[in-house]
DNA sequence: CGGTTTTGACCGGCGC
DNA sequence: GCGCCGGTCAAAACCG
């Protein structure tokens, strides 16, 4: 039913709106180009060594020597389109925008649900831990989503996930899921769902940054460079 | 046995 | 105030 490897026959990246993305603009680089999903890091760009490039129908993995430095022009690419479109690092952490409701969140957010703090002790133990995550819940870290065409719902992106949900949400026939980085006091979650218009295409969301580097790097030392972590 | 997934319940936000 | 909906929790089931 499903190839044992995805192809990645479209790449668009979004900032992030509430429910169905508003596609903010493709990568102007030959349309045939593709890529491998912003926010990952390179070293997990292995994971995609069934790319295509339409141009050329040869599988990344196939074009032998040239591999490496197709990957580090992609990265590199789509570093300078991030640049040029969204006015540099401003995108790189969301800035505010209000196309992104969400990238406004700010420590400021959680902290000023002190002043209500007077009244903890009215609450109960679960009305307390409610009030933790509603807190917890206030602060908005910076999102954005890409959509790839894709047969297999979970990307590699070098990161270790959690799923902690699934739902079914409206007007679609195929369940979100919602994942947790499995690291310790790493916050990033990203939600995974397949478009409605288009089954073929799978939505990936990530919010928050991680803290730390993805967990390919243990095996893969050979690039200990941050560049992968321009995004998170 | 420890980590992960599944899944029903619960909550807050929002629109009416 | 009420109902709907998306997001999260957490116990149970599952798996290597």
């Amino acid at each position: 039913m499903s190839t044992t490897s995805h192809t990645i026959a479209h790449h668009s990246l979004f900032e992030e709106q509430d429910q169905i993305p508003t596609q903010m603009g493709f990568f102007p680089f030959s349309s045939n180009l593709t890529l491998p999903p912003l926010g990952c890091h390179q070293s997990s760009l292995k994971a995609f060594t069934s790319i295509t490039t339409p141009s050329s129908s040869l599988p990344i993995s196939q074009q032998d020597s040239s591999t490496s430095n197709l990957t580090q022009t992609l990265f590199h690419k789509s570093r300078e389109h991030l640049t040029s479109t969204f006015g540099g690092p401003q995108f790189l952490s969301l800035h505010r925008s209000t196309l992104n409701p969400w990238a406004l969140g700010d420590v400021s957010d959680c902290l000023s649900s002190k002043r209500s703090g007077f009244d903890d002790h009215h609450l109960g133990i679960s009305a307390m831990k409610m009030k933790k995550m509603k807190a917890r819940r206030k602060v908005r870290e910076p999102r954005f989503c890409f959509k790839t065409m894709s047969d297999v719902d979970v990307l590699d992106d070098g990161y270790k996930w959690r799923k902690y949900g699934q739902k079914v949400v409206k007007n679609t026939q195929h369940p979100r899921s919602y994942y947790r980085c499995t690291q310790d006091n790493c916050r990033v979650k990203k939600r995974v769902e397949r478009l409605a218009e288009d089954p073929r295409m799978v939505i990936t969301t990530y919010e928050g940054r991680h803290v730390h580097s993805p967990s390919n790097d243990i095996e893969d030392s050979s690039s200990p460079s941050q560049l992968g972590n321009f995004l998170w």
